[in-house]
DNA sequence: AACTATTTATAAGA
DNA sequence: TTCTTATAAATAGTT
């Protein structure tokens, strides 16, 4: 589907790959919209970038929980128990306290950047309101101008 | 996409809708498999058609789960915790008690048919392997004809 | 971020 | 229905 057929494998040049993950992602939200629908269904679709971030799509006045409630009814899977739950809280506990430690850190450091060049007081608010949730929660890979 | 333009709007004849549904599926499942290998990216696709019968796809080497996990973690969105394990334990439970109880009805009614219809022991062990698991989960809408 | 030459997906027909 | 094919849509490489 291009200008060019091409091996499906990975995309060694990070640059390209970046950019073909960005267009086959669009294409394949607008695909689960679609046939959410022509075809009356129900779709959850969760990717992540090898960057880490994250896009969804849910079908509307549908929740997550509630196919994935359906997903272990219908698959006989269970995905979640007690022991998960408490297992996941740990290690959530454990990396949101590494998390908020290392936040303030680089938060600070924008600040302290903004400061030196002489935003004004209403860039910083503005700064803080737009700041995005993936900013503040993976702090291993922070990057302001990251449009992935 | 083919012969002609299409809106996106539901497919009112049913048998259009199913024919399109089942192509469409496949063309998202082979989208979502070349995104994952072109791109490094992790994937769940879980999608529920109309009939309630449902198809997943989940990038190589890793599990559901651990996509949700790091769903929570990066969309900060908690998908469960123990109070909604206890309510989806407490109505999956009920839900199959009914299935269970109805199953046997379904279940017996189709022996019966087979007895019936004289056929042989050797049919019987294979309707009984064959019989899909869809078909033991969701009494409500019991068909053995279904291919969707 | 746009642009197109091509490939791919698929709607309708056989 | 399963297969075919004309056409719409997605997208790889380019600018």
């Amino acid at each position: 589907m291009g200008r060019g057929k091409i091996e499906i494998k990975r995309i060694e040049n990070s640059s390209n790959r970046q950019v073909t993950y960005s267009k086959r992602r669009n294409g394949i939200m607008k695909k689960a919209k679609e046939i959410t629908v022509l075809c009356d269904a129900k779709v959850s679709l969760i990717i992540f970038a090898s960057s880490g971030k994250m896009h969804e799509y849910c079908s509307p006045s549908t929740k997550l929980i509630d196919i994935l409630d359906q997903y272990q009814k219908t698959s006989g899977k269970k995905l979640w128990d007690a022991k998960h739950e408490t297992k996941f809280l740990e290690e959530d506990n454990k990396q949101l306290n590494f998390i908020v430690n290392q936040q303030q850190l680089t938060y600070e450091n924008v600040r302290e950047h903004m400061d030196h060049h002489g935003y004004h007081r209403a860039a910083r608010a503005d700064f803080n309101s737009q700041m995005p949730f993936a900013f503040r929660v993976q702090p291993m890979q922070p990057n302001l101008q990251e449009r992935m």
